[in-house]
RNA sequence: GGUGCGGUAGCCAAGUGGUAAGGCCGAGCUCUGCAAAAGCUCUAUCCGGCGGUUCGAUUCCGCCCCGCACCUCCA
């Protein structure tokens, strides 16, 4: 069953197919910027991303699929974070890039096949020689100050991606942006961008050796996915995928970057999932109204869940994300943990009774859509379904429902022994004195949960 | 100002030229000493507004109203 996604460039809908001879799908998505934990709107187009890798994975084969997420470890925002925290950069990169590795686990997502780092040495130099080549090749030029910049007047094509033309970017408004000014005098154009940042005092002890004639300092961002994704996957890619603000700038530069050093095509097809909003506005950094997951884990909600939630809606459709729906998906997920566990291992079934929730998946990654199939099948409680084929469109969600439905909370010892007097009471048949014991847990915020053997403790669910 | 996207039940959210998936919440029931959990059942004469095309529109077209995003920090 072909996948179908929408390609931000032909603005069609395509089959994705691999197009090298040996078979391999080559697949690029944009990784994070490791100065801070990710946000939950970070997630979502992660974990949008690890939906259709295992989509393909089950479509080609685990072997035959090559899954690239850079990280992002030496830009302007990680050099200020260990500037600020007078911290060498790796020091502070490497934090945050094992709390992005134990948040992805968390959520169940698959490791991509490579993750490089632009900061890697080996990257460092793929990315100085593809600068190289765009200076040979009169695509770019240097500046007074050492810097180099792409020149975008000489590659044609630029702006079929965003179509940045059409945008006519009013005066007035593209030029009371602030981020307009810093290196305006440094450009020949303003719609330049740099590839090659000569350093300043501010970037401290973080720089390399440049291209050929420029200063010393650093990778302008957008050339390290150009280098990475050819040096990794080759000069031509299958797709290329990331959140909808990186179709402009930083794809069109990459587009423009990589072709005019390769003079072929970059990807051959672009995917952009759309933001998770807050509230109704966009989650960001610069907005502040940002949840981490540390921060939802906190409230008592699972990974999990989040997953859910995050998957609720059309990836190619802003999501406006509530505790409303975190609390939906941790119920939903309680359903589908218990009618896994009424299903057989193995039963006689021929039929997958699950294939419609893989061709709403394979229908453009329509998440909503598969999970509405998968209850009206899980509603229907049909007999001799095999827990196999369950399992796997609980493989292709990425839900692992054998993960815990919520963070344990520690319980107090007041309330382990209230507890204990209670189910004494009620073994005892004292009904009076185990309802005024069960009001007295509640009161502190604890409910107790019997069965006939035993009994639980958890916290009280709030309104 | 330009460029996109969207407005479907209390909330979230698919979808189709032929009469509205699904999740959550809520209600009722079963079970249980109670409570919870679990299971069962029910829950939009209607898809922002006004016109048009059509045998028929939530779905196509036009206009209007409202919301969001992007326009070089951003997943």
């Amino acid at each position: 069953m072909p996948i179908k996604l929408f390609d931000s460039l032909s603005r069609e809908i395509r089959e994705l197919r691999p197009s090298h001879a040996d078979g391999v799908y080559r697949f690029y998505n944009c990784g994070p910027t490791v100065y801070a934990p990710a946000h939950i709107g970070n997630f979502r187009t992660f974990v949008v991303n690890d939906v259709l890798r295992r989509l393909l994975d089950l479509e080609f084969g685990p072997g035959k699929v090559k899954h690239v997420r850079n990280l992002t470890d030496v830009d302007d925002k990680t050099i200020k974070r260990a500037r600020d925290e007078g911290r060498p950069l790796g020091n502070v990169t490497q934090q945050w890039t094992d709390k992005f590795h134990a948040d992805c686990a968390a959520l169940n997502c698959l490791p991509p096949h490579e993750e490089p780092r632009a900061a890697d040495p080996k990257y460092l130099r793929e990315q100085v020689s593809m600068i190289d080549v765009l200076l040979k090749k009169g695509n770019a030029y240097r500046s007074p100050d050492g810097s180099v910049y792409f020149k975008v007047s000489s590659f044609e094509n630029y702006g079929r991606l965003s179509r940045v033309k059409e945008r006519e970017l009013q005066l007035g408004f593209a030029l009371a942006g602030k981020s307009q000014a810093a290196d305006a005098d440094e450009k020949e154009d303003g719609s330049d961008f740099a590839l090659w940042k000569a350093w300043k005092p501010d970037d401290g002890p973080n720089k390399w050796p440049g291209p050929r004639g420029a200063a010393e300092g650093r990778p302008g961002w957008h050339i390290e996915c150009s280098a990475m994704s050819k040096a990794i996957l080759g000069e031509t890619i299958d797709l290329h995928t990331g959140g909808i603000d990186l179709l402009f700038p930083h794809h069109e530069n990459e587009i423009a970057q990589s072709e005019c050093c390769n003079g072929q095509q970059f990807s051959r097809h672009w995917y952009h999932s759309e933001h998770l909003l807050v509230d109704g506005k966009k989650m960001s950094k610069s907005l502040g109204n940002l949840y981490t997951l540390d921060e939802l884990v906190a409230k008592g909600f699972s990974p999990m869940a989040l997953r859910y939630a995050l998957l609720m809606g059309h990836p190619r459709k802003q999501l406006n994300f509530s505790l409303d729906s975190m609390h939906a998906a941790e119920s939903a997920l309680a359903t589908l943990r218990n009618y896994r566990a009424s299903l057989l291992e193995k039963t006689s079934a021929a039929e997958n009774v699950f294939t419609p929730v893989l061709t709403a998946l394979n229908d453009e990654l329509n998440t909503p859509a598969a999970f509405g199939a998968l209850f009206s099948i899980v509603n229907r409680k049909d007999s001799g379904v095999d827990r196999a084929s369950f399992d796997q469109v609980m493989f292709a969600l990425g839900f692992d429902l054998s993960m815990p439905a919520a963070a344990t909370a520690e319980v107090p010892s007041a309330i382990t022994s209230l507890a204990a007097q209670r189910w004494a009471a009620k073994q005892a048949k004292d009904f009076a004195a185990a309802d005024a014991l069960r009001k007295e847990l509640a009161a502190a915020g604890w409910s107790m949960l019997d069965s006939k053997t035993d009994y639980k403790l958890e916290p009280l669910k709030k309104a």
